[in-house]
DNA sequence: CTGTTAGCGCATTCAC
DNA sequence: GTGAATGCGCTAACAG
């Protein structure tokens, strides 16, 4: 707990003013001489810059926030949002920005989110998983900060940039692949409707039954990692037994969906075919392996993080938004 | 993207001095008089205060930074960390400090671990799962931030408040469980070494032995989370077929023994009986349920947080260490 | 209760 | 190449 050491100390002891001394640590212009004794002064003293001065005065922080309207929690559970985090915060790095994830008060993620959409001290945002809500909407028109959108934002937002995965035609092909096997009452175990991703698979859902000509089956809102989905999906098989195929919008939901299948008797894929989706590490780990909707959250995080990266260095967007092709992964569920 | 509204402006729209403005958006005295105009300057303007200067006046962020020396993608796996964050983030933003999480770069995390430490903007840190590094030990000690462990830092670095739960106790009563039913040679698979709790549960598990007079079996050195654990485990019980019970350092661990002995046609308990850590959700989901060491992370880890609370309000450390109990919950894999 | 005055620690323009 | 001067936006004594 020494007393922080500044610049003007640097330079007495170097024997230059503060400019040089600000100079040489920034890799400016110099003699010889000066950079000699300035270094020698910032190891001898341990000089470490005042962010909030360098802040002030440069006019800019190099901190790159990311922000995700959920509590921490849920934030940790949801595959998508870890491998966002990971490849955005390694993109950044890379460009020499720091990134910094907005944690919120799991009592009431959406104010403290607003807060930090507000007054954080950083060069830009990277929002993953935005939700439908009024107030936040309203707040980002209002932003005056570079903001980048990993997941795309609601129409209301429309002109912010953003990358996404083909969620609506996610939903398709994994609907067709159902119907083009025989399947004839399609069920889809969502995400509750506030979330973007739910409603665009939703969409795609919806589609592949309107172009087969069929009604489609009952749509179950819920939360893609929601801890009560085997529950909510033994009911809907009993509550609608002629179900024979389930489009499960994560693969958190399908895995919950082969549970209760088990436990009510009935066999995977034969009499209950299931898709999942994100491919995930789970997919592959459970029995039926799960046929499922593969998404590169690696790739479109990373293409959110260059675009802010470029933002930041240029002060002008690149092109997008950026939608990234889904894939079905066809295995043993359906 | 509006050019950012500064005080100076908010006064002069209101008609008073900078220095009543900012009292008048602190909470401090003034006349009704002028409270009145100049909160409606601060709503016609949309002035929001800058961070970086205050900070600068004020010496002080109101932010702490939550570190784990993790690549994100590993904090977001291991369950002692994401219910850990959850608690302090709560605990924090309570007390009116914005907590923030440093991400690592997963190419390299001590070492943008280690820039963190060093070049933060914050009133202090909370480190969550240290690890032994002997860089990241000797930067601490030269650390002029307040500093709280969540899980005890390494002897080398005694003199920092910490929290943590009784590692030694957990691993002591989970072998001491699986000796008192007769088992005779008791593999451990933990953590590797550089992790204190891991060194904490394995002195556990060799004092019950110790106490025993008998032999401890062979000690499989992984990780807490390993993608490989399961093969580990399998390789262990091929190895050594003598083992007949096996202290996992984390669910996850004792969760893919499972998966190895079933592999192996060897039936839990009977064959082989299985003690995990953690009392994660997995314990419950697997069968047979996991016998397993339970610890109070969201306790105490609100208590670090606390720890940290007290220090910027009062200037001072309140008592600790505080080292939390851990008990046994016996289910049906030992 | 209010305005004036000084910084907080650093970057940067401008003459020298 | 270098130093003096100025300002980033805000807070906090200090008089009044």
């Amino acid at each position: 707990m020494t007393e922080p050491v500044t610049l003007d100390q640097v330079a007495r002891a170097a024997g230059v003013s503060r400019s040089t001394a600000s100079r040489v640590i920034n890799g400016g212009v110099a003699s010889a001489q000066s950079i000699e004794s300035v270094n020698q002064a910032v190891a001898d003293l341990g000089f470490v810059p005042n962010r909030a001065a360098q802040t002030l005065a440069r006019q800019r922080t190099d901190q790159v926030a990311i922000v995700t309207p959920e509590s921490p929690a849920a934030m940790f559970v949801d595959p998508f949002i870890a491998i966002a985090i990971d490849a955005i915060s390694h993109r950044l790095w890379r460009a020499g920005l720091q990134p910094q994830l907005a944690l919120t008060d799991p009592a009431d993620p959406i104010a403290t989110t607003r807060r930090f959409l507000h007054h954080s001290n950083v060069d830009g945002i990277i929002v993953v998983h935005f939700i439908r809500d009024p107030q936040l909407e309203e707040l980002l028109t209002e932003l005056e900060l570079p903001l980048v959108f990993v997941g795309r934002p609601p129409d209301s937002t429309r002109d912010f940039p953003y990358v996404d995965a083909d969620n609506v035609h996610g939903g398709y092909i994994a609907t067709k692949h159902l119907l083009d096997q025989g399947r004839r009452r399609v069920a889809c175990m969502g995400g509750a409707l506030v979330r973007i991703a739910a409603v665009d698979r939703r969409a795609g859902w919806l589609r592949a039954h309107r172009e087969a000509g069929l009604e489609p089956g009952p749509y179950v809102e819920l939360d893609f990692q929601a801890a009560g989905a085997t529950a909510a999906a033994a009911e809907l098989l009993r509550a609608d037994p002629a179900v024979d195929a389930v489009f499960a919008q994560s693969d958190t939901l399908a895995v919950a969906t082969l549970h209760a299948a088990a436990a009510q008797g009935r066999r995977v894929p034969e009499d209950l075919a299931v898709v999942g989706f994100d491919d995930s590490a789970a997919a592959t780990r459970v029995s039926p392996r799960l046929t499922t909707v593969a998404q590169p959250i690696a790739l479109l995080s990373s293409a959110g993080a260059d675009l802010m990266v470029e933002r930041l260095r240029t002060g002008r967007w690149g092109s997008w938004p950026r939608v990234f092709p889904t894939e079905l992964v066809v295995r043993d569920s359906a």
